[in-house]
DNA sequence: GCCTGTCAAGAACAGTGTTCTCGTTTGTGG
DNA sequence: CCACAAACGAGAACACTGTTCTTGACAGGC
């Protein structure tokens, strides 16, 4: 036999996948999460609708995999430009790749981070390992940077100040399962961060920033340049 | 003639309106804004679907009333949670206001900030009016604490330094626009305060913060009084 | 070689937004 | 007071959607 996954049957189903991935795509460019078609990406791939039903179980299945596609392309994008052997550098390259792929695919972004569906949630199998990726990233570079001794000792302070057991106990139990022990005022700081600048890239993609600053460009740089210069010293003692 | 607001047509059309509106809502909280029926919503309120499009054009036109309701109520609850003498009092309540409708409203919070629909922006003569509101509300409170001198200094400062000319620019014609004059600087920090907290409500609602902080209230709540803190003086001198 | 399981296509069903037409009801001017 | 006109709600119809079922055709293993 042909092995299963060389066989002309298993090539062409890979292909033919592929192809539906990429029409979903276009489609959800185009229309958005709600407004995707099936017949639409059908026709677009030139099949039969049903014959979608032999690749995705449902449309939401197909959206899924869009979802847990972007979660991935994302983490990609952030993972590659936060490669830097210098802290700060990495860690402004990571957010400024974050924002700039958050830019460039505002449909994915909007699928990946927006508004969520009442009735359903993705399954958790796929999506929060892809979406925990980027995360981890951070708190990987951040845990670096403390290691080295390169975080602001005056900002940890005052955030440790602050951090109330409610928090702490999240934060060490998630803290836990996914990374390396750290601090718990690290930890703080980090998603202090996080939900910074995801907040700001999502205000600017979705739009709700546009009445203030039609050019979100430079204040974007700026409130990541600075956040993180007020975070870290910029070259070490 | 009877007048033609007190006539027995108008007071129908108006309880019809408010039923319809109410049952919008009530779908929209059970479904999602894409699964949205205007056939569920006229079987809610007992009437023919045909019979809506005398009271809305389009589906379209339905969730633009809807989105411009909840940016009211937002509004309200925000300003009414900003009613207090004392600047920093006034601001954390603002803040808390505003996360706490959020929380209580989620639907209608994501339909308002959530993903924007690719074909659909609504039309802005009201809801820029409507939800530009909650900004200047938090504008004017902290151009009052500036006024009252208790804006902390060093932030104002650092802030001035990382300015861009193209963010200041682009914030001076906004306030221009919309508000009294204020240091730019203000603008700035203004606007940096929204983008956190708007980010951290965003994120908390939308369950992203789920992964991390299943029980966001503690954090949340943290990180309001922290950034004010920061920010504002405590007492007058 | 046949036989089984995979595959694509088409028809069909229930649901959707939207439009049109049809009597009925309401308000108003003569 | 009565007639005319506008507003109104109901129902049928159209094009579209996701999903399921049935019908043939074709690749792959014995």
């Amino acid at each position: 036999m042909t092995t299963a996954s060389t066989g002309l049957r298993a090539r062409r189903r890979q292909e033919l996948l592929a192809a539906i991935r990429t029409a979903a795509l276009k489609e959800l460019r185009r229309t958005g999460a709600a407004g995707l078609s099936l017949r639409a990406v059908a026709r677009d791939v030139g099949i039969a609708v049903s014959a979608l039903y032999r690749y995705f179980p449902s449309r939401d299945e197909l959206l899924t995999d869009l979802i847990v596609a972007a979660f991935d392309a994302h983490a990609d994008a952030v993972e590659a430009g936060g490669a830097h052997d210098d802290v700060a550098e990495a860690l402004r390259g990571l957010w400024h790749a974050y924002r700039a792929w958050a830019v460039a695919h505002p449909a994915e972004f909007g699928l990946a981070y927006g508004t969520p569906v009442p009735g359903y949630v993705a399954p958790p199998e796929h999506t929060v390992r892809a979406g925990t990726r980027i995360g981890q990233c951070a708190l990987a570079l951040l845990a670096r940077a403390y290691a080295e001794g390169r975080l602001d000792p005056d900002t940890l302070h005052r955030r440790a100040t602050r951090l109330s057991p409610g928090t702490a106990e999240q934060l060490e139990t998630w803290s836990d399962r996914h990374g390396q022990p750290i601090p718990t005022e690290v930890l703080a700081v980090w998603l202090d961060l996080f939900v910074h600048l995801h907040g700001l890239v999502s205000m600017e993609v979705f739009g709700l920033l546009r009445p203030i600053t039609p050019n979100a460009t430079p204040y974007a740089a700026e409130v990541i340049d600075t956040e993180l210069a007020a975070l870290i010293t910029t070259r070490r003692s």
